[in-house]
DNA sequence: ACGTAAATAATTTGATCAAATTAATTGATA
DNA sequence: TATCAATTAATTTGATCAAATTATTTACGT
């Protein structure tokens, strides 16, 4: 009877709710949150929500404004570039190191993922295409075990995630393109610079997207 | 009478000083913190706490376990190499840009705290060393403007802060070395490339000493 | 002495409330 | 109608308390 069963806090809960609302664009650049407001809509009590706010602060996917207000932060060209540049470096690495230990199940589960986002882009369901997209490059990258490189690309996820949304509803997800077969080649023949090289060019793209509804 | 003082949250100032407490060594890796404990410390309430706790932790300055109890997270071999990697992309970056940006006023305050920081070798003076020699880092980083960059920095400094006490404890202050004067010396000269080499060796160096103290 | 179970203490967690702060609304005046 | 001050409403903030959880101590039997 060795129950092992941990009981997260509620804060806990709240801030991984919370943290996939910016992840998959379920909220919009701009827009502003109130503590109240997501502990009505989360059915909880506002201490949790108040932790939870902090906490994702912190990663950069909200912002808290002068004023003490909760904003989900705009991106501009300046944060684009930091970004970009923080992306090139740790994700192909996280890639690479992840592709070495990938095991065949963690590569099907990619294949899964990737037949998702096809779907996601026919159907055009952007929260379907955020979410496949998410858990296919984190797939790849829970598999290196670098935790502080993956908290650091944890923080730039939700910076961009409300940014990919508006770039789906803009341009519709029919003209998304991606590198994920590449990637998925280069790990069943373990080339590993092929996984290396698809997720740079990957990341180049989805960049390239959002620059475009940045504007001057 | 354009009064603009915004009054800062007491979770803010909290936060402060917690980040500080570990920025600058007064706290050491595998150290327990109780939430109370830190209230009663930094004589405050328990709310304002716990909020500037979670912030921390997402940070990576703070962890907390499994049983809840929040700790400072002691340093290992993998999670230093994952530090530096990140270390010598972005901190070189944000030498450069700071430096094409450093006025006389920031030369000068540099040449200031780079004596504050002998000073405080030839004393032993330990809180002092690691304070100073981050300001004089931050200074130049504060000059790029790059707020995500430089986020992601101090998230990294605030991993390395209580391992650097450990270093200066065990080795002393006397044997410190680091590249601050050839960076002046660049920034006088306008020498950016200088400056960019500069900090990268410093960097090198300082996370080698910590490599010294990590048990295999 | 040693290990184990029960009891006690300490801590975290989340709800609730009052005070402080900020935003929104109203109404008066030009 | 527009502007500005005053009032009202909404929100954040921090203290406090009860419940839940975890750690520590005590007591007991071998």
């Amino acid at each position: 009877m060795n129950k092992v069963v941990v009981k997260k806090p509620e804060h806990e809960t709240i801030y991984v709710q919370i943290k996939e609302m910016v992840l998959f664009g379920e909220v919009v650049p701009g827009q502003p949150l109130t503590i109240h407001g997501l502990a009505e809509k989360l059915g909880a009590g506002v201490t949790p929500v108040r932790e939870a706010i902090r906490r994702l602060t912190a990663e950069g996917g909200l912002a808290t404004l002068e004023n003490r207000r909760v904003v989900v932060p705009t991106m501009t060209m300046h944060w684009l570039e930091q970004i970009e540049l923080v992306r090139l470096t740790v994700e192909p690495e996280l890639a690479e190191i992840g592709a070495k230990k990938c095991g065949l199940d963690r590569i099907l589960e990619l294949e899964r993922l990737d037949a998702l986002i096809d779907e996601a882009i026919q159907k055009g369901d952007i929260r379907g295409y955020l979410e496949a997209n998410y858990r296919f490059h984190f797939t790849i990258y829970d598999a290196a075990d670098a935790l502080i490189l993956r908290r650091i690309t944890e923080s730039l996820w939700v910076r961009i995630g409300p940014s990919l949304r508006v770039v789906c509803g803009r341009f519709g997800t029919a003209n998304l393109t991606d590198q994920h077969r590449e990637a998925t080649k280069g790990l069943r023949d373990g080339d590993l610079e092929k996984v290396k090289r698809a997720l740079q060019e990957d990341i180049r793209q989805g960049m390239e997207f959002i620059r475009q509804t940045i504007e001057v």
